[in-house]
DNA sequence: TATGAATGAGCTTTCATTCAT
DNA sequence: AATGAATGAAAGCTCATTCAT
């Protein structure tokens, strides 16, 4: 019984918390960091200002978090497209596909992290940053080994260390991304992942 | 003498904007531009607070300022590389050229445009970021126009619309120069633009 | 209880309001609007700067706050006068005394308001002033009322427009009340309001 | 020689004085003491703000210039009225005329002085101010040497002390004005002095 | 002598944070 | 435990004044 008050109150904290994380990041993302302020966050939750310091120590600290919390949605969805059966052609395909759904799904986070964090990373935010960027380095890094598993099988050409085939990939997905969330109609990627993928799997230049 | 005089000031004038705008941008790059004061720019740049107002009328003039000034000497610099005589492949090998030049020259800049600006097109920043946007698109029109009379010209396969090998191309150059951004050792790009259009000119699946 | 802690709260409030109306007008009396800081005000008030703008919001606020509740003491205690019971001549009388109490009384901020107002009407006052000139032009119809229904009925000469009568009677309240102002020992006026009717009202040519 | 070059160049002086006062108190009028600059002054009146600064020391006291050099012509103009021949009622006919005219014809320099100084007494005007009370102090004394003379003549009923009907008869000549100069289609009386001086002189309580 | 570039004290206002209730 | 009134450091910006030219 004791347990189960304690998991009670266990689980309206969390709800809490999930309530002034979603008012933050409709805010931040709306807004941009700096133009909103802890009153404004704490009003649209409908908490008082010193319950909202209760959760977090301080506006970096709420930011992270927040941050972190979708950062974690997104590790979960692209491990899983990684991980999923087949070649490495479906492995990639997944991933693709993945991250134009995480994407499509949290643009506002999206919008929030490249408007803030981006070329920050000596700032403020330089530790959220660092995660994020090591979480980034982890991806490239589990695609290139992909990548280069399907040189060794007869796959892929090898035009590039499998690394910068890594890079070239993830870019071109955030590149289409990133147009998508401008102008949502008039492109094709998050629906048809393979649009993305032939650009770097056919050969452009003539033989 | 009289003229002499005149231009003398004004050449005074004109070093002394470079001082400031030099102190911004080594302070808004380092730190962002929420989190740098005008007493601190103008300290760098070792004036009073009341002269670094007689150049700028505002924080944001004095960022818009930076910003713009930079924009225009990448538009010159690669607008001159599109320019250049040669067939398809040869121009877009000296823009990619070019931008990494660009690039590496003005590290500073990139980092602060991408800080402050990346989706933070709905506040502050609108007015510069337009402008700067407006710029990339026609960039990218140009680039576009490029691949398709390559197409035409039976040069390339047509594995994609124009337009988007074009924003492929940019976005594979851009995500480069980051890599190369965070750790100049480790990456080639820079010094060698075929790296990069290698990865869209080679076929990578096997046929 | 419940009902109490909130009284309790809201007397504090009107407390604190009144305890930061007071230290502004003692201090814009002083010295004028513009040479009074927001800090200098906070500072009488005992009060932080940051609680001075929860309750005002900004400085023009505050003036017009200030101005605007003592206008109304006035406007209550002067109709009150200009509806007493009894004759035209009474009505007047009691007016005349009414307005020499309220200025007596209130004598701090008179002297800002004609500090701050007169004439500034161009400025940044526009808003109060237009009120008080309103209020003003309420109150010299009102006279002129009570000429003209004195004259109807036979009791005051017609030796001008009612209007002017009303003018002419409440700018000479001002004037003597002014001298007061500036040298309250020397003047009969607030003490004996008759002194100021007698001018108007006795033939000063021989007939 | 010399002397012909001095007064020369005096005569100049005095004219761009002249010129400084000018633009000077067309901004004030307009804008009030506190929210015009120096700068502003300076480039209505075309001289460099460094000259403007060898003329007056500071602001404050060119706002005490302007208003001197404009009270001298008003005393000058009222002395006039009072030493005009004729009767007691003629002098007082005149001075009413000449303060009507003196009026209109400086409308400007009135309203800035009543738009800043009116119970400033206290603070930066300080100085000026009492010069100006102490010539309007001279006006009234001189104003009731007439009524009392008017008095011991006969020709005046002693209704009032003497320097109470001077200040009545001032005060109502300048109420006049402020309304001419709120509204001047309305008004009769800086065109028709004994619209103000009828109210003073008729009873206006039946006898 | 006249200039106007340069100065910096000081203003209004915001907002992250604290702590008594 | 939750509240929100109170705080005050620090920001952006103005403008009277100075002084080297």
């Amino acid at each position: 019984m004791e347990t189960k008050t304690i998991s009670r109150r266990e689980r309206q904290k969390i709800a809490q918390r999930m309530e002034m994380l979603a008012a933050a990041l409709e805010l931040f993302s709306e807004k941009g960091y700096h133009n909103v302020s802890m009153h404004e966050i704490a009003a649209k939750a409908e908490f008082a200002i010193g319950t909202l310091y209760k959760f977090f120590s301080n506006k970096e600290d709420l930011y992270k978090a927040l941050i972190l919390e979708q950062s974690d949605r997104f590790h979960v969805a692209l491990s899983k497209a990684l991980e999923s059966p087949g070649d490495e052609i479906e492995k990639l395909r997944q991933y693709v596909q993945a991250k134009g759904e995480v994407f499509r799904e949290n643009a506002a986070t999206i919008r929030l992290y490249f408007a803030e964090t981006r070329g920050a990373s000596l700032n403020i935010m330089a530790g959220v940053d660092q995660d994020i960027r090591n979480r980034r380095e982890g991806f490239l890094k589990r695609i290139a080994a992909i990548f280069e598993s399907g040189i060794r099988a007869g796959r892929f050409h090898q035009i590039a260390e499998p690394y910068i085939l890594a890079v070239a990939l993830d870019s071109l997905c955030s590149a289409f991304l990133f147009l998508w969330l401008e102008n949502p109609e008039n492109h094709s990627y998050p629906e048809d992942p393979d649009a993305i993928l032939n650009i770097l799997f056919k050969g452009l230049v003539q033989t």
